[in-house]
DNA sequence: ATAGATTTTGAAATAATATGCAATATTTTT
DNA sequence: AAAAATATTGCATATTATTTCAAAATCTAT
């Protein structure tokens, strides 16, 4: 067998028992210790894989969380300063939709200390607010799909399309001037309803979401009231976000403290 | 075992059951009481747990998680058996209402390894299968209700009433001849929806529940098809059910056989 | 193709680490 | 304060890593 095969077949197994022991590797491969032993030094540097006494480990284990949770590394900081910059939009008191997605479970994060009434289809976000007193979380029903831990399907729709509230906070795939879209086309449905629901539109999305079309198409930029971003957003197409009326709010962090924040939205109250 | 598994276990366990003793560790682990012990001084050095005397409990009580947890402490062994037996009862591919209640979450627990199609108001449960790709998992809507993690109102009661099942996996407060009783008058509605939409009713209850009545009446003792107890239940109770026609299985535990373990349902092949 | 160079592999010896046991010290309970 | 339970420490043993070296495999240049 070739090593790079090996190498494969280790990190698969891995993968698959999170767990294993140098025997164990060496029979899966049929290869000696030794060899496995340099196979893991090898693929600990790649770091996926660490070694331990007796054998080697997964690092990023497809955890009992959602796999959403190990997305969760890409653009943390820009992710966190968002999150925070969009819980200083919500008002005690009002009534928030939240979407799925890591970004907006971030904004969750920070509205934990405000007593506010909660609509959601994500279960991570209700799992955050669910031993929090003072939040009130109400839950879509539908059915789990699987790597976002969202709910979906006609329960969701018809939930929201029952509501009414004043904010959503959004995620999305991707935005342009030609609206925004999401990669995921089932939850399309359920993101028009949330929309339709709320007097108070609210997308966070980090940089790399700008000018980037994913597959399905969410809505246009007239049903958007502010958009949430952080300080590496192109600012050609912040401009154009704003010409089109939007307000859009750059979110400074960690010594970036966007290139326009003091002119940006971070000093006006709120949308109105 | 590797050390990294057995902290992980270690971690694990004590996630669940909040605070255990150190033999309790050892034997879960399979390890000696030496080395669970410097595990747990490694495992306090990152934070996680706490050391003290006689075990260790988790520092953090998975704030994220329900309160639950820490009720769970309570006749687990009881429980794990009970739902162990539960499990038993349920047929790969049927579809299964799942109450809330830490009961019937042991008895989700067994259930993982099969196909299934669950439906639930328990958020635990819920976040259970997430992950799991063989079973689909449908979630009413709902209000959290905060310490235990389900969701109720009109919502839940709603979708059930709109659902068809093959089992239904219920817990309650306490179980006497004039019928079930529970704690939470919230959940009435919903349970009596859940039975409602079933065409098999399964009741979890731990022997501390037989003759106790709780404060809201559920229903008559003729819409259960199944009691799973343990082996510490009244045998005068059991035979009571028996002769109003149900069946009762009861789960033997460590040791705990169950006072008529041969001549129960665990031969039968499933309720009909 | 073949000889030589390079890399990879497996196996030994040696070093490091983890484990379990027992003796001693500490804390908790009565 | 004494007794019971639990912790800590030191040590022998067992397990696992690392290093080293020779054989096998692969590659390269003629």
């Amino acid at each position: 067998m070739q090593a790079e095969e090996r190498h494969k077949r280790i990190e698969e197994y891995l993968q698959r028992v999170e767990f294993a022991s140098l025997e164990e590797l060496a029979r899966h491969v049929s290869a000696s210790a030794s060899t496995v032993r340099r196979d893991l030094t090898l693929l600990e540097s790649c770091g996926n894989i660490r070694r331990t006494h007796g054998g080697a480990r997964i690092i990023n284990p497809r955890s009992d969380e959602f796999t959403f949770s190990s997305r969760d590394t890409q653009q943390l900081a820009e992710k966190e300063a968002i999150g925070r910059a969009c819980a200083d939009l919500v008002r005690v008191r009002e009534s928030v939709i939240m979407d799925a997605g890591t970004t907006v479970y971030h904004a969750a994060r920070h509205l934990e200390s405000k007593a506010l009434q909660i609509v959601t289809n994500s279960l991570p976000v209700a799992n955050l607010f669910a031993s929090v007193q003072h939040i009130e979380v109400v839950v879509t029903g539908g059915v789990i799909y699987p790597r976002l831990g969202v709910l979906v399907g006609p329960l969701a729709v018809e939930a929201f399309a029952k509501m009414h509230a004043d904010v959503a906070v959004m995620g999305a795939g991707g935005i342009s001037v030609d609206g925004v879209t999401n990669s995921h086309p089932l939850l399309i449905d359920i993101q028009r309803a949330m929309i339709e629901s709320a007097r108070r539109v609210i997308f966070c999305l980090d940089h790399t979401k700008f000018d980037r079309r994913s597959v399905a198409f969410l809505c246009e930029l007239d049903f958007i009231d502010t958009v949430v971003t952080d300080g590496l957003a192109p600012a050609e197409q912040v401009e154009v976000l704003r010409a089109r009326g939007l307000e859009v709010v750059v979110a400074a962090f960690e010594g970036v403290p966007g290139p326009n924040a003091a002119a940006s939205g971070s000093a006006l109250p709120v949308a109105g």
